[in-house]
DNA sequence: CGAACTGCATTTTTT
DNA sequence: ATGCAGTTCG
């Protein structure tokens, strides 16, 4: 939903008033912009006092209330820019907010507290860090470093990597943390439980050794700040003070330490307003808490709930084919989604034999749709995991269509990058251990687990750094001399670039550092194929230094922005999965793989039971609500999965979708034959397919039999001759299993499954 | 110390 | 299949 365009200033006021904060009536003359916005999101800008809840459906404005709603607030002069704390999970809709009230406004905003609630987070404990026995320039750990350190604690525990792993540990620990709670928090009999018991204790190690690192994980940036407004209640009282309003997006992704943080925050002038749908809570795997939406009013009295229910994104069908879907699941807030647009397509369905089929139906389309002059841009592919992006990409290359595949390492979050910046922190921060540990050897110069143990036994008996412990090394006879010569190179390297921070620019220091530890000459030597990309996204790192004022800022940002800037310009089709599909639209969605185990994916059916069920709903409602004009969704009877063939049914979802908004269409005329409404395109499928058919329903009807072949039909054996689809005719060469090995006339010897050839 | 080997899991992802 | 991580061998 883009904003009209309005020649005029919206905020241009006959008698403006002058921003006054002690003034708390309404604006002496209702601002023009109100007029551009539906009565309930007039009513969600308007209701200024108290806690207010914004329930917004997909594609209903929200983030033009949002946005209109803070511009409100500081254009009437209820609050000054500093007084407002607006808070988003990601820098996406953080810097989307700056940038469309600055819009609204017509000038920049200085001064106010909007940024995810870790960056808020984050200011508010550099301010007190030494409350919590913090330096103010703590570093703020990378998920590669929270591994590293719980490692290091299960080793001195000796804890069994394999019967304990490690990133199941940090996941217990998250958790934790995503609840409030520290150490001294857990339950007994919870600490009991996790992790074989031994979680908590682990726990407790890791908590004091962030502390001695004078470091923070992201989940301490909230973890700490509510300790901290417990500690020190005055310093609590100065933050509730200064925000009269508080605003929230996305709220049903918080989790339980932000909604304790916001609740304390917003005690005093209980001007909170929070922003979300509950049926597009998609994240409690990762801590999001759903009650925290479902609770709101009772969490804060005398709250007002505001419903957004008129969609400006979707057709009917589309919005009612998501609203039926979604009606499934229970605990819900209840919207309803309307929409005074033209009826348009029905939702598409399709069944197909097998995933690479689908890729094709699906491109194919793409290719059609593209030819009759819709974008690329508006066109998306949704899929489930990761891995389903790749038959996609492979049928794409094929058609020479242009795509981009949202998702992947971040920038910052690879190997070479992770490396470059912790060259960077031992530089700027010299009691930095983990990123000493991290470079200490990368290059290779021969510095391997004997010299570090050295290095680490003196750091632990004395309370020394790392660097400080190899410094005091190298002045003994401890090492062995090559050893300590290296050593001693490396620190004094690290010292003379740390000397020319105050003369030299950040960039061109970086620049310095990559090449003279040889960690740039390391990757330009090597020979594996990624290599050269690794230089190139080295140099972009030292380009992208320039965007900030010094390398502690640069750092800063290099903890909190992790981002993965994915260039708009072209026109290209998106690939990506429905988690992160989450907040965008498209006027065609094609939403493959909603098949049993699949979507809702096995993991959700085996364990976590209803909520684990209604979350999968959830994301199939996200995927929906998506589409402006097209949704096409399919799914395929057999799919190969980690090389293996496994037949599927259609998923539950699909039977879900209410009939009268939905359009089956059997490709090829075979597919649905367990599906009522394919019955007729199955009868008049003849030959070949016919037999197809017949595999697909067999497959659905015996789990595991996607390879069974049908009596009365000529063997398939080495010798025969055989038709495929797509390669045409060949000869068998050799079988195994269902696989065959064919030779064919025209298209060379391929292996392909049995069930796509027929004897001749 | 480094290369080769083995076992293993393999949804979703932000900060 | 594949890739990763941890282990073992030269």
């Amino acid at each position: 939903m883009a904003d009209s365009p309005n020649p005029s200033d919206p905020f241009e006021l006959s008698d403006a008033p002058r921003p006054d904060p002690a003034s708390h009536g309404p604006a002496p003359v209702a601002p023009r912009y109100l007029d551009d916005l539906n009565e309930p999101q007039r009513q969600a800008v308007e209701a200024m006092d108290g806690p207010v809840l914004v329930l917004a459906g997909a594609g209903t404005g929200k983030t033009r209330v949002l946005t209109t709603r803070l511009a409100h607030i500081l254009v009437t002069g209820r609050a000054r820019p500093w007084e407002v704390l607006a808070v988003t999970f990601t820098n996406k809709a953080a810097r989307e907010m700056k940038e469309r009230v600055a819009a609204l406004m017509h000038r920049p905003v200085e001064g106010w507290w909007v940024g995810t609630f870790h960056a808020v987070g984050a200011r508010i404990l550099r301010a007190h860090a030494e409350a919590l026995g913090l330096k103010s320039n703590f570093t703020i750990l990378g998920e590669d470093d929270q591994l590293r350190v719980v490692k290091q604690l299960m080793d001195e525990r000796g804890i069994d990597d394999k019967r304990l792993p490690a990133r199941a540990l940090h996941a217990v620990i998250q958790r934790w943390k995503d609840r409030g709670l520290g150490p001294d928090r857990v339950t007994d009999a919870e600490g009991a439980d996790a992790g074989d018991g031994r979680a908590l204790a682990l726990y407790a190690d890791y908590q004091q050794r962030l502390k001695t690192l004078n470091a923070a994980d992201f989940g301490d940036l909230l973890l700490h700040n509510l300790a901290l407004f417990q500690a020190e209640p005055a310093i609590l009282r100065r933050y509730q003070n200064q925000f009269r309003y508080i605003l929230v997006d996305e709220y049903q992704d918080s989790n339980v330490a932000q909604y304790l943080w916001l609740r304390l925050l917003a005690q005093l002038h209980r001007n909170i307003c929070v922003v979300g749908d509950d049926d597009q809570s998609i994240y409690s795997w990762r801590g999001a808490e759903i009650g925290n939406i479902l609770r709101f009013e009772s969490d804060f009295p005398g709250a007002r709930t505001v419903r957004l229910e008129r969609n400006y994104r979707s057709t009917p069908h589309i919005l009612a084919a998501a609203s039926g879907l979604i009606a499934h699941n229970q605990g819900r807030l209840g919207k309803t989604l309307w929409t005074d647009v033209d009826a348009g397509e029905k939702v598409r369905v399709t069944g197909v034999w097998d995933g690479e089929e689908e890729a094709h139906v699906v491109c194919d389309e793409i290719e059609a749709l593209h030819a009759k002059g819709h974008a690329l841009n508006e066109t998306a592919v949704l899929v489930r995991a990761g891995f389903q992006t790749r038959e996609f990409e492979e049928r794409l290359v094929m058609l020479a269509v242009p795509y981009r595949v949202i998702g992947g390492p971040r920038f910052y979050e690879r190997l070479e990058i992770r490396d470059a910046v912790a060259y960077l922190r031992v530089v700027a921060q010299a009691d930095d251990d983990l990123a000493f540990e991290r470079i200490v050897n990368v290059p290779k110069r021969g510095l391997g687990t004997a010299t570090l143990q050295t290095v680490h036994v003196l750091a632990r008996r004395e309370s020394f750094s790392l660097t400080e412990a190899a410094r005091r090394l190298v002045g003994t006879d401890e090492l062995k001399p090559k050893a300590r010569k290296t050593l001693a190179d490396l620190l004094a390297n690290v010292e003379r670039w740390r000397g020319l921070l105050p003369v030299m620019a950040h960039p061109e220091i970086a620049q310095l550092v990559l090449e003279e530890s040889g960690y740039m000459a390391m990757w330009k030597t090597d020979t594996s194929p990624e290599a050269p990309g690794r230089v190139e996204n080295l140099k972009e790192l030292i380009v992208a230094l320039e965007e900030f004022g010094s390398l502690g800022e640069f750092l800063e940002h290099v903890s909190l922005v992790m981002e993965n800037e994915e260039s708009e310009a072209q026109d290209k089709v998106t690939l990506m999965t429905l988690h992160s599909a989450k907040g965008l639209e498209f006027d065609t969605v094609f939403l493959p793989g909603w098949e049993e185990g699949l979507f809702p994916h096995q993991r959700a059916l085996d364990g976590g039971g209803l909520s684990a069920l209604e979350e999968e709903r959830r994301l199939a409602y996200v995927g929906l609500t998506r589409a402006r004009q097209r949704a096409l969704v399919s799914f395929a009877a057999n799919r190969r999965v980690y090389n293996q063939w496994q037949s599927a049914l259609p998923s539950r979802f699909i039977e879900e979708l209410p009939a009268e908004h939905v359009e089956r269409t059997a490709d090829k005329g075979l597919y649905g034959a367990v599906l009522g409404g394919f019955a007729d395109e199955v009868t008049r499928a003849a030959g070949r397919g016919r037999r197809r058919a017949r595999h697909a329903a067999a497959a659905w009807n015996d789990a595991g039999s996607a390879t069974t072949r049908v009596d009365g039909e000529a063997p398939l054996v080495p010798g025969q001759r055989v038709f495929h689809v797509k390669f045409g005719y060949g000869r068998i060469l050799a079988v195994d299993g269902s696989k065959l090995e064919i030779a064919f006339d025209k298209a060379g010897t391929k292996k392909v499954m049995d069930s796509f050839v027929e004897a001749v």
